[in-house]
RNA sequence: GGGCGGGUAGCUCAGUGGUAGAGCAUCGGCCUUACAAGCCGGGUGUCGCAGGUUCGAGUCCUGUUCCGCCCA
């Protein structure tokens, strides 16, 4: 770094402090330490991908609430750990193989799997240290992978003990079936992308058998009718109850199937309230089949490609294929009676955006209707909060609708299924241990089911997976259940509604106490970042150049509870790529490091005995202390709750922004300025300097403290350099956070500290307004409304002599009109005060005339307004008193500024 | 089709029935020895539209329009 220290540059100083902190261990609590607990798990990220900004937002909330948590005393632990991502993880796999012309199967199970692990050892650190760049205080020393051996042992003692009750079933049924070559597995219905897509509608006449009538049916996926089974229509149908027990036949076949009335899956309104039925593809046909005992034809393979229960004409197509030539075939027969264009959704599989499709096949299910009612009672009756509230709509609304969920997967890459078949007897045998014989028939035919779990299901146990389940670990009394879930509203149905059904059946308790839900970061179009758009950000990149602290403190800022987050990337004349949102932040960084590093730190570096200082400066004893250092502990104190607000409300723009405003705006902008001439002085035997440079340094420390979470790395390096008491903990991290204290707030000081810095602010306004050149010290008049009011300017003098806040040449303090000016001059009313600034010679009367009568416009109307309030009965009557007491005190305030603007006015000519 | 969220300054966004705010951008003035990544000052609004409730609506209700998302 520059020994100087003169600017302040993020990406010098961060890198050593994330060191600093792994070194002192200072991420990682102790179990059994007496203090109150605090967990938050992190959501597993994709082990070999990359973090996105969605995941750096992540990590900023979590990394802030975790920290501020961890100062304010309790024991904080935020784990950890990645998700092996079973479809994900393995395509890319497969892909790297298929560049060496090879596929899984060449390479068999075992050595595929070996392949798998390289690429995750290769790959899985990248975003451990991009969390590290953040600046996560994560608890590396319990890092969790999904499928490391702690975690299979959860997996396989759930999946056994589920089993065991019944709740984990095999079945034959309707699933989602992702045909492409790099899937070839079911997917439950979470997997599945339902995307509007410009379709047809095929409408084809079923000749009804033994008559002249057709039944005419209309269908966007025309090639299914090779697995019809019946055509159905509502039983109230006046149209086709005569129908109703009939065959027809189906066209391009010889087969015949029957008209059925039922009553939940035809719509009399929709189109011709007549549907054909393909029990064998399509979830509703499927129940309706089942309704109805109809028969179920599959008419399609793993591939998509149409099988033999279809006529020899179609099959080994594929089924787009095969829709071109039905429909062809259909047109030839003189069956096809209209073609509608339509939109209509097609589901879609999540990983790999192929076309999924519903497919009759046996896998295993988890029944989740049982472990779904604790789940839905647990946030119905608070265990469980959402933030923001929204949400919990969302959440019982899907919990309610939930159809068993499909954990079974084609793939490899996953926890293999603890199932073993015999081949004798054709049982299943589920244990914990793996078997050598058969449990029904001891047989030692026996092989091991090949597929693997659904990756959530592993996510699913993940609050307390990480910490150590089944064992009855230290770990898990300490941190079960976990104090936050924090996560995007995407991941509520994959994880938190499974981590609440497993966390509740597996122990007893809901898996954490509140659900934060955080903002999507979009585009600045408000479009979804995805690679497939290019329109990604990597967190990376904004780190190397402008820190991690200005990117967190831009994700706080923009993290309140709203839907999306634009962030926003454009090009500068030059083509320079920036981010403006960022930037903001990185010159709030530079604030606080020229506050304390450049201009403080050399104040400060022989202060003695703070130790001291610092308790008389809380408990509100410190002898010397100035109006200026009184006012501004006391803007601390509110700084210090509205962050610790901030905080506990998830409200981290909030708490942002009070951190910024305090320290920018108040600190910088006015107590630095303030205290300059006595903090200057430096005289030792002066009571009020020792006072202003132990207040300074206070508030130093307290303000470094508060910006800890968001901003972690600028305030380590800087609060390790400041002087501190011998009873300093070697980490701001450590240090404890500051609390709201009674003692140093003093409401009215604040409003005498508002009224002197809008009449400085008044004058500065006259003077830049007739451009009076900024080292020009003026003549100012004060005129106050009272005596009081007059004593309490006097008690200012300093401050209005202070060159840094003004520059005054003479200063007039009055309380009699008649001491105004005589010539042209400036004016401004604050609190009844009048503020005259002479300008003889220079004052330009046409703009000050425009400014004053400006001024008056505006008071004259609001004063309008505020008096035909005061005028209107009803609000006098039925507002509440204070509000008409406010009203009241303001239309004084506004007639007297009225009378004095109208006054200043008419001497100006006007 | 059902549900949800949003529309506030040029841009990105806060806003808790009671005087519409911040940052950025912009305009004017300053190389005032912590900071030009800065300082001082300024302007900036049919709060999407139309009704309603209320003494009072950006805020609550109804309708409507546009954008986005989720579900079927």
């Amino acid at each position: 770094m520059d020994p100087a220290g003169k600017t302040y540059e993020p990406t010098k100083i961060e890198k050593k402090w994330y060191e600093f902190w792994m070194q002192g261990g200072y991420f990682h609590p102790a179990a059994d330490e007496d203090k109150p607990a605090f967990c938050m798990v992190l959501p597993p990220p994709n082990v070999t991908g990359a973090l996105h900004m969605g995941h750096a937002l992540t990590a900023t909330i979590q990394d802030s609430i975790v920290r501020w948590r961890r100062m304010a005393g309790d024991k904080t632990l935020w784990l950890p750990g990645t998700d092996h991502a079973g479809i994900a993880t393995q395509v890319v796999v497969e892909r790297q193989l298929r560049k060496e012309g090879l596929s899984r199967h060449d390479l068999g199970r075992e050595k595929f799997l070996e392949r798998i692990w390289q690429w995750k050892d290769q790959h899985g650190r990248r975003i451990g240290e991009q969390h590290k760049a953040i600046g996560a205080s994560l608890d590396w020393e319990r890092e969790a992978f999904t499928m490391d051996e702690i975690r299979s042992k959860s997996v396989r003692e759930a999946f056994v003990h589920l089993y065991e009750e019944g709740l984990i079933y095999r079945d034959y049924r309707l699933i989602n079936w992702c045909p492409s070559p790099s899937c070839m597995t079911a997917l439950s219905d979470l997997e599945v992308d339902h995307r509007s897509v410009k379709g047809h509608f095929w409408h084809i006449a079923y000749p009804v058998v033994d008559s002249d009538e057709t039944i005419i049916v209309a269908t966007t996926r025309p090639e299914t009718m090779l697995g019809d089974t019946a055509i159905a229509v509502h039983p109230d149908d006046d149209r086709y109850r005569h129908l109703v027990g009939k065959q027809v036949h189906l066209p391009l076949t010889d087969r015949t199937i029957p008209v059925i009335a039922d009553d939940i899956l035809p719509d009399p309104e929709k189109g011709t309230g007549a549907v054909k039925v393909t029990p064998a593809h399509d979830p509703n046909d499927f129940e309706c089949g089942k309704r109805h005992d109809l028969p179920q034809i599959a008419i399609l393979d793993e591939h998509a490609h149409l099988n033999d229960a279809v006529p020899e004409r179609y099959r080994g197509l594929h089924v787009e294929e095969a829709r071109k030539l039905v429909v062809e075939d259909l047109h030839a027969q003189g069956v096809l009676v209209r073609v509608e264009e339509v939109e209509h959704e097609v589901g879609h599989c999540f990983r790999c955006g192929n076309i999924v499709e519903p497919t009759l096949s046996k896998q295993w299910f988890i029944a989740v209707e049982s472990l779904a009612k604790p789940a839905i009672e647990a946030v119905e009756q608070g265990k469980t909060n959402f933030f923001p509230s929204v949400w919990t709509k969302d959440y019982l609304n899907w919990m309610r609708n939930l159809r068993d969920w499909c954990i079974s997967r084609q793939l490899w890459w996953g926890h293999q299924i603890p199932a073993w078949h015999c081949g004798a007897c054709g049982e299943v045998t589920v244990q914990r241990e793996d078997p050598t014989r058969c449990a029904h028939c001891g047989s030692e035919d026996i092989h091991r089911d090949v597929d693997v779990l659904d990756t959530w299901f592993s996510s699913a146990m993940w609050p307390f997976s990480t910490l150590g389940w089944p064992e009855q670990t230290k770990d898990l009394k300490a941190f079960y259940p976990n104090s936050i879930m924090e996560t995007g509203f995407d991941i509520i149905k994959f994880w938190v509604a499974r981590m609440m059904m497993m966390g509740l059946h597996f122990m007893g308790d809901v898996p954490f106490r509140r659900v934060y839900i955080h903002r999507m970061v979009v585009d600045k179009n408000g479009e979804k970042m995805s690679k497939v758009k290019g329109n990604v950000i990597d967190p990376v990149i904004i780190i190397d150049r402008y820190g991690a602290d200005p990117l967190r403190m831009t994700l706080a800022t923009l993290a309140a509870q709203g839907r999306n987050i634009r962030f926003i990337e454009e090009k500068d004349e030059s083509g320079e790529t920036r981010y403006p949102q960022v930037e903001a932040f990185r010159r709030f960084g530079n604030k606080v490091w020229q506050a304390t590093v450049s201009f403080a730190l050399p104040l400060l570096k022989d202060l003695e005995g703070i130790e001291a200082l610092d308790a008389q400066i809380e408990d509100g004893t410190l002898v010397g202390l100035s109006d200026a250092d009184r006012w501004i502990l006391s803007r601390l104190q509110e700084a210090t709750a509205a962050m610790n607000e901030g905080f506990d409300s998830f409200r981290l723009n909030d708490a942002a922004q009070a951190v910024y405003t305090f320290f920018w705006r108040e600190l910088c902008d006015w107590y630095l300025e303030m205290s300059k001439p006595v903090l200057y002085q430096k005289d030792e035997s002066d009571p009020g300097s020792a006072a202003a440079l132990a207040t300074l340094r206070y508030v130093l420390d307290q303000s470094l403290r508060l910006l800890h979470p968001l901003m972690p790395f600028v305030t380590e390096e800087i609060w390790q350099r400041i002087p501190k008491g011998v009873d300093a903990p070697s980490s701001i991290m450590l240090a404890r956070f500051p609390r709201y204290n009674e003692v140093l707030r003093d409401v009215d000081l604040e409003e005498r500290m508002s009224r002197l810095q809008r009449v400085i602010v008044a004058i500065r306004n006259v003077r830049s307004e007739n451009n009076v050149p900024p080292g020009k010290p003026v003549d100012v008049v004060l005129v106050a409304p009272s005596s009081e009011m007059g004593d309490e300017l006097r008690r200012s003098e300093s401050h209005l002599r202070n060159k840094n806040l003004v520059r005054i040449e003479t200063l007039l303090f009055t309380e009699r009109g008649e001491d105004r000016p005589t010539g042209p001059a400036g004016v401004g009313v604050v609190d009844g005060i009048s503020v005259f600034v002479p300008l003889a010679g220079a004052v330009d009367l046409d703009a000050e005339r425009k400014r004053v009568a400006g001024k008056l416009a505006k008071v004259a109307k609001e004063l309008e307004q505020v008096d035909a309030k005061l005028h209107n009965e009803k609000f006098v009557s039925r507002a509440p008193a204070d509000v008409v007491a406010k009203e009241r005190v303001r239309l004084a305030d506004l007639q007297d500024e009225k009378s004095k603007l109208t006054d200043h006015l008419s001497r100006l000519g006007g």
